[in-house]
DNA sequence: ATCGTCTCTGTAATCGATTCCACGGCGTCG
DNA sequence: CGACGCCGTGGAATCGATTACAGAGACGAT
C-alpha cells in the first residue's frame, strides 16, 4: 500500500509537503498541491490511520461497552450512538459484555489500549476496579443508561420514574391490586431505580410490594423465565408481571404460556424498554418506552465535548408509557399504538 | 500513560529487553524478565496497540461491514463474530451499512484506513468499485450471508432451497394454491436466490409465480407493509405471503392488520429468517431458520485461515423449516416450536 | 545595494513499539 | 592457552505519519 514517501516521490515534492497538502494547512503553492493531489489520485493513496494516530496521539474513536447487543434496546442505541458519532467525524468500536463483568473488562482494556479517544459505558455491574481507574484515570468517559454511584462522570439516561408511575395508575384504574416486578441485577442502577420507582409508586395508592412479588432477574429472557415461574407458584399469585427489561418480558411471556394461562386475561404483562415487536405480540404489549434515539445523540455528545475540552452535560429524559392491551383493556385506553 | 521507555528506565534495562519480555522471546535472563515484569506491574503499563500496529503491520482487528444491524438476525451474527473473533485473539469493528451502498463504501474507506487485517462483508448491493478494488488488493476479505458473483473471495452462507421446499411442501398441503413472495433486493444474492428457490419449489408442484405476486422489497419492514397493501389490493390477492426476511414480515403483519385481516383464517405468513421473537407474535409465525452461530464461526475461520495464510475454505450450511401457526394448522404440525 | 519580511519548502525529530545486528562475557573444546 | 560458540543485552533502524525549525527566494522599502 502506497506511503506518504510515495507519494511525495511521484510528486516530486517533500514528505512535509504532502501532509500539508492532506491536512489543508495553508502555506503551500497552489502548484505544488495540484501536483500532489495528482499524486494521491495517481496511486491511490490513502492515509495510514494507525501512523496518524501513533503521532497525533487521537484515534478519532469512541467505544462503546455495552451490557448486552443482543437486547433491542441496546442494539437501537448503538445504532444511534454510531450515527450521531460519525456526523462528529469519529468512528465507533462497540464491545458487547453480554452481561458479564469479565468481559466488560475485557473489553475496556482492549479499548484502552487501542487508545480510543473516550468511552461510553453502559455498565453491567457496579464497577470494576479497572473502571475506576480508567475513570480517575482521565480517560474520557460517559456513562449511558445506567451508572454507577461514585463514578463522577456525565451521566445521559431516561428517567422512569413518572412513566412508572403512570404505569401502576393504569394497573390500578383495570382494577389490579396484585403486581409484581422482575427486577434487574441489584447492582445496576437501572436495575434498583425500576423497583423503587415501582414501590413508590405502588404505595402512593395504598399498595405493598411484598417481597415474594420482586422476582431477581439479570434483564436475561432466561431470568424472567423462572421469575415468573416462582410467581406462579405462589398460593396468591399476583394479577400483573411488570419485567424491568424487554427480556425478561419475553421470558416472562414463555413461562405463562407455558402454564397454559392467557395474557391478560389470566395475567397481565408490562414491560419496561418498548420495541417494535411488542405490537405484534400475542397480545402487544404495554410498555414504558425510552427515547433511546436522543439518549445515544445527547451521550455522543456529552463525549465528544469531554474530548474535546468543552465543558459536558449530563442529560436526563423522560421515558414515557405506552399502552396496549397486555394489561387488560378499559374505557380510556381503546387506540392500540404503534 | 507509560511507554516502553518508562519501564526500560524503571528496570534499568533497555527497551529491547521489556519488548522481549512482554512477547515472551527466549533469550531474557531470569532475572532480567522478574525486574521487567516488577516495572511494568510498578506502573501498570499496557502496551500501546496503535504503535505495536505500525510497526508489525497487524492490527489483529477484524471488520464487519453488516447490512443492517438493526435486523435481529445480523445482530445475532455480529455478536457471534465478534465472540469466534476474541476467541481468536481478534477484536472486531462493525460497520452498520443500513441497507445503503454509500454507508457501506463508507464503513470499507474507514477500516482499510484503519488497517484492519481482514474484512467480513454482507454486502447491501452488487458491489461498488471500492468493494472490487479491495477484493482484488489482497485484503483478505470474506462474504458472508450474501455474496458478490464475480468477486472471488471465500463465501459462508446457508442454504435455504431445501427449506423453502419444504415450506412449499407445507403450505401446498394445507391447501394454499396462490402463493406470493415479497423479494429482497434484486442486488444481493439472498434477494434472488429466495425468489429462486420459492419460484422452483411452486414449479415443482405445478403452481405458477405470477409477477403480481412478487413484490419488490428491500428488507426492510416499510417495503414489506408496502408490497403487503399491494397484493391485498389485488382483485386476487393471495392466500399466502412469504416475506424474504424477517422485518419484511413484520411490515406484511402490520399491512394485515391494518385492513382488519387475521392470520392465518384470513391470509397465511411466513418469513425467511428465525429470530425469538417469531414465537411470540400472535400468531406465531412459520419461518425457515439459519444456523447463525455457525455460519459466524465458520466466516470468522475462514477470514483468519486467509490472514495467517492458511487455505480458507468457502461453507454452506443448510437452512431448517421451523413450523408455527401463521399458515394455518394441520394433522402433523401440531406441535410448537421454540 | 542592503535589509527585512513573507511565502513556500525541506530536513529532521518524534510518537511507541519491534527487531536486526553487533558486542561482551563466559564456558567448552582442542 | 587461544579459538569458537552461545547467551543475554543494548544500540539503532524502522514503521508512516505530523510538525518545529530553518533556509531559500522573491519582493518592496530605505
Amino acid at each position: 500500500m502506497a506511503s506518504i514517501k510515495d507519494v511525495a516521490a511521484q510528486a516530486g515534492v517533500s514528505v512535509a509537503t504532502v501532509s500539508r497538502v492532506l491536512n489543508s494547512h495553508p502555506s503551500v503553492s497552489e502548484e505544488a498541491r495540484t501536483r500532489v493531489l495528482a499524486a494521491v489520485d495517481a496511486l491511490g493513496y490513502r492515509p495510514n490511520a494507525v501512523a496518524r494516530s501513533l503521532r497525533t496521539a487521537q484515534t478519532r474513536t469512541l467505544g462503546l461497552v455495552i451490557s448486552d447487543v443482543l437486547n433491542p434496546y441496546f442494539t437501537e442505541l448503538a445504532r444511534f450512538v454510531e450515527e450521531e458519532a460519525r456526523a462528529l467525524g469519529y468512528s465507533v468500536i462497540i464491545g458487547n459484555a453480554d452481561e458479564r463483568p469479565d468481559l466488560q473488562d475485557h473489553h475496556i482494556r482492549t479499548l484502552i489500549d487501542r487508545r480510543i479517544d473516550g468511552l461510553l459505558v453502559s455498565p453491567a455491574d457496579g464497577g470494576s476496579p479497572l473502571m475506576r481507574e480508567v475513570a480517575l484515570s482521565g480517560t474520557p468517559m460517559v456513562f449511558v443508561d445506567r451508572w454507577i454511584p461514585g463514578i463522577d462522570v456525565p451521566v445521559v439516561r431516561a428517567d422512569g420514574t413518572g412513566a412508572v408511575k403512570d404505569l401502576v395508575a393504569h394497573l390500578h384504574g383495570l382494577g389490579h391490586r396484585r403486581l409484581a416486578i422482575i427486577a434487574g441485577p441489584a447492582a445496576t442502577t437501572t436495575g434498583n431505580e425500576r423497583v423503587e420507582a415501582f414501590r413508590d409508586a405502588l404505595r402512593e395508592l395504598g399498595l405493598a410490594l411484598p417481597a415474594a412479588y420482586i422476582g431477581q432477574g439479570d434483564f436475561q429472557a432466561a431470568s424472567g423465565r423462572r421469575a415468573t415461574e416462582g410467581f406462579l407458584a405462589l398460593a396468591e399469585p399476583p394479577e400483573v408481571v411488570f419485567a424491568a427489561d424487554n427480556l425478561m418480558a419475553l421470558g416472562a411471556l414463555d413461562a405463562i404460556r407455558a402454564r397454559g394461562l392467557r395474557v391478560p386475561d389470566d395475567i397481565a404483562l408490562a414491560a419496561f424498554d418498548d420495541i417494535p415487536w411488542f405490537v405484534h405480540t400475542a397480545p402487544p404489549i404495554t410498555a414504558i418506552a425510552q427515547p433511546t434515539a436522543d439518549l445515544a445523540r445527547a451521550a455522543v455528545r456529552a463525549l465528544a465535548d469531554l474530548i474535546e475540552g468543552r465543558t459536558p452535560q449530563s442529560v436526563t429524559l423522560p421515558a414515557r408509557l405506552v399502552v396496549r392491551r397486555s394489561c387488560g383493556q378499559d374505557a380510556t385506553d381503546q387506540r392500540s399504538d404503534r
